[in-house]
DNA sequence: TGGTTTCGAAACCTGAGGTATCGAAACCTA
DNA sequence: TAGGTTTCGATACCTCAGGTTTCGAAACCA
């Protein structure tokens, strides 16, 4: 009896991933979000539209997926609570000043505002992970952790999405003060 | 010498910002952002998709004059800084927390952050005007002031994005809670 | 009554998300 | 080498929203 891992008969797929990622990111940067049609994005990345829709069924899935490769793993190591703290909020500035990375979250943030179904994409599967990550290092209940995502996310993209700039050293210095003095004394 | 009051000729125009404001903001809650065409928006207002072109040159200009004659003056009133800083704030959530406002305004943010252009003028018609209010107000520099409202809104408008409504009470008491201690003390 | 302007209705254009079709290509097995 | 199965790319297509154009009707003034 073959073993599910057992190759299917057929022409094998492609694999798309890290090249539709990078097309992703680089058409975003130089684009924006909405000038970043999924067939340009097919274009840069040398294949087909077809191909994409056959591995995402939305723009904003596929948007969900390239921040998800983007962003990786949050850096949750030990220390004091501080610490945590302010080495998480300076990781989500500097991602999201990668380019291309700001763009395309804010992008499929304002996608979900008007798309109950992507808003669940969203939060299920970019903000969970990383809140259930945040509960268990901080020992914080569910809903200081979503405050706490509000807080950081919410002002890094409102000034991205403001500006058109990610936020600048010295003001993400002010909000890891803030924010470290309202969760790690309070 | 006739004065610069007197009449022009032709048809005068019909008076129907306020119609056309209730419509918008009716249309935006039940329908979301995405939703709210314009065709639809003048269909609930009772006029013409026209009409309406003729006075707002696009979509998200509409959206900022609704948002401006939702919002109206900030409350500065005298107090303490942490008086004024507690006040705004509140009026702030509350104001997003209306019907259609809170989507509204992340819809226009949503599509100001691919649009240039829009962004300007949500920058220097909604933004300025609260903002020189509140620098006036707290003698604080203006890049102080631009962080404040980065956070408020910012937090407010993610809150409202993920989850479709507008923060709790108990969050906002939160909001308050490290705002104030940031910008009051600091 | 005539001049001027706005209104409403409708057709229209552009562009983006997303789908359907179909022949060609890539793989496996007999 | 031939046949079966699946994916790929190309293309045409659909829907819908923002925005424009056109034009006759309506509202005002002189």
């Amino acid at each position: 009896m073959p073993s599910a891992s057992a190759r299917p008969p057929g022409r094998p797929r492609a694999g798309v991933d890290a090249a539709v990622f990078a097309a992703t990111l680089r058409t975003v940067h130089e684009l924006g979000y909405a000038r970043a049609t999924v067939e340009r994005i097919a274009a840069a990345a040398g294949i087909a539209k077809t191909t994409i829709y056959r591995r995402w069924p939305s723009k904003g899935e596929l948007i969900v997926d390239v921040l998800l490769d983007a962003f990786g793993p949050a850096p949750l190591a030990g220390g004091t609570r501080a610490d945590v703290l302010t080495s998480v909020i300076r990781w989500g500035a500097a991602k999201i000043a990668e380019p291309g990375v700001g763009d395309a979250f804010a992008g499929v943030f304002s996608d979900a505002v008007s798309d109950p179904a992507l808003r669940v994409v969203l939060s299920s599967r970019l903000q969970d992970p990383y809140r259930l990550a945040l509960q268990d290092a901080l020992g914080e209940p569910e809903h200081r952790v979503l405050f706490f995502v509000d807080v950081v996310v919410g002002t890094l993209l409102h000034r991205m999405g403001m500006t058109g700039e990610p936020m600048a050293d010295a003001d993400v210095d002010a909000l890891v003060e803030m924010v470290v003095a309202h969760f790690a004394a309070g």
